[in-house]
DNA sequence: CGGGTTTGACCTGCGC
DNA sequence: GCGCAGGTCAAACCCG
């Protein structure tokens, strides 16, 4: 939610810049020459465009120096209704003393002119507010629409979960269905095995790491409960849920960039695969809690299976959000997508079919061997013709977990755009076009981004990080991060 | 000299 | 309780 927030700043930004050189150009409102009269007074008179109330009335109540053109007490501001302002930098300073009570030895030319300029300025007022009427209209209806959304993929759910206890027969898994905890934290350790994770399959042959659930800590050990080190928080409340998050990827290299910096502390003979597995820890930032194994596939040794777990105490480079950002959605998706139990076959298939249409998320699957579950998002497949042109070979895909997830089509961000194109509008609308599910996909997603609590930890909330914010009640993925 | 890697030892959980 | 395997620690080593 706070991604979202923060990537429409840039419009919000432009409306402002546009409005203020507006008014400044065509209204002269440049702070520098005007004397008004008797007031000789060089302090700025400012005047609040979206208050409700005249700008006649704020002139002379606000005597900020022309030195602090970013005052913060110019930001934030509520309008009289109590509802957030659209604009930041809504006060403008006309350099006009328009007080009445200033007025009264100006000429008659100062008085047309300052009339002139209270029109102009009631006018664009006026714009203003009918714009910000417009905007609010659109945004009425995107919450609508939202919470349509909602209901849908609650009965979508719903539906899904009937029919598995039914199929069933209401033994193994029923009671999940009555979890408080609702259907993310249904993937836990009490899932049964994923029919097709078959070790050196899919992720990693025994364990894989992964990615965690913001709510209970955004600092999460890494699956073993040992390691008092990285154990300090919560130690005494278990996680309801711990999940990895694998990526293969093809690559020579014995390591995938990732954008990150990692310290490799441990290295082990992982049973049934001759390849070592390598163990790194973030040093990107001090008592970053983010780990992640490194191991060869046994069965293709090009291909490098990276998994991570747990959430970055840091902001993220560029190059590691965009990794962050794809397994945060595409876990998140798969999560949303698999109603509360994941042995249920159908919603894990249906969960891959809506991957397969969204561009720059791989394949994934489900593994939900003991300890924890792992999502596995397999780079090394395509898994349709509208899978993104992005190469996804792991030496230049990043891979982050664990941050806050932002929607692919908000990612074409100046910094990320560099470095790969990301979705645009065009494969986002041949996604909807060749795949219903698709729908069923974005709603989970927002719903995920929109409705996850977010996660209490201040560092976490960063823009660039908010490792927590991952959907899934925090879930989220790290690049390493989980 | 500081930071990263290697590697054997140790700890812990789990299955039998 | 015992053994196994995964995961971690930390001393030794390497490198720029």
């Amino acid at each position: 939610m706070e991604n979202h927030h923060q990537m429409q700043q840039p419009n919000r930004e432009f409306t402002i810049l546009r409005s203020t050189d507006f008014l400044r150009q065509n209204l002269n409102l440049y702070p520098t020459t005007v004397n008004t009269g008797e007031h000789a007074d060089p302090s700025i008179k400012e005047v609040d465009f979206f208050s409700s109330r005249s700008p006649t009335k704020n002139s002379d109540t606000d005597n900020s120096s022309p030195e602090e053109p970013h005052d913060h007490r110019h930001t934030n501001m509520a309008k009289d209704d109590g509802s957030p302002t659209l604009f930041n930098d809504q006060l403008v300073n006309t350099a006009l003393n328009l007080s009445p009570s200033a007025g009264l030895s100006r000429s008659a030319a100062n008085d047309e002119n300052i009339e002139t300029l209270l029109t102009t300025l009631q006018r664009e007022s006026l714009r203003l507010k009918e714009e910000n009427c417009k905007l609010r209209t659109m945004l009425d209806q995107i919450t609508k629409n939202y919470n349509q959304l909602q209901l849908f993929i609650a009965l979508q759910k719903q539906k899904q979960c009937q029919k598995m206890e039914t199929n069933l027969n209401g033994m193994m898994f029923g009671q999940h269905l009555l979890d408080p905890r609702g259907p993310f934290t249904k993937l836990d350790a009490q899932v049964a095995p994923f029919p097709d994770d078959k070790s050196g399959q899919r992720g990693l042959p025994e364990t894989d790491p992964v990615e965690d659930v913001p709510e209970q800590s955004t600092s999460q050990s890494w699956g073993s409960s040992k390691s008092p080190k990285f154990e300090e928080s919560n130690s005494s409340e278990l996680p309801l849920k711990k999940t990895r998050v694998s990526v293969r990827a093809r690559s020579e290299a014995p390591l995938i960039s990732d954008g990150c910096q990692w310290r490799k502390y441990g290295q082990k003979i992982a049973k049934g695969n001759p390849c070592p597995r390598a163990y790194y820890r973030c040093t990107m930032a001090v008592g970053c809690p983010v780990r992640k194994q490194v191991q060869r596939c046994m069965d293709d040794k090009t291909v490098l299976i990276t998994t991570y777990e747990g959430n970055h105490n840091h902001p993220l480079p560029p190059s590691a959000i965009v990794m962050a950002n794809s397994t945060s959605a595409a876990a998140s998706m798969f999560l949303s997508s698999s109603c509360s139990t994941s042995n249920n076959n159908e919603a894990l298939s249906n969960t891959v079919g809506v991957f397969s249409s969204m561009p720059y998320i791989p394949m994934a699957t489900l593994s939900t061997s003991a300890p924890f579950p792992t999502i596995t998002l397999d780079m090394t497949t395509n898994p349709s013709a509208l899978t993104s042109p992005l190469p996804l070979h792991a030496t230049t895909f990043p891979q982050l977990l664990g941050h806050p997830v932002i929607f692919p089509h908000k990612m074409p961000h100046p910094l990320l755009g560099q470095q790969q194109p990301l979705f645009t509008t065009e494969t986002m609308s041949a996604a909807i076009a060749s795949n219903p599910n698709f729908t069923i996909a974005l709603a989970a997603a927002i719903s995920s981004i929109i409705g996850a609590p977010r996660g209490n930890d201040g560092i976490n909330n960063n823009s660039s990080n908010g490792g927590s914010d991952l959907p899934l009640n925090g879930t989220s993925m790290l690049p390493g991060s989980t």
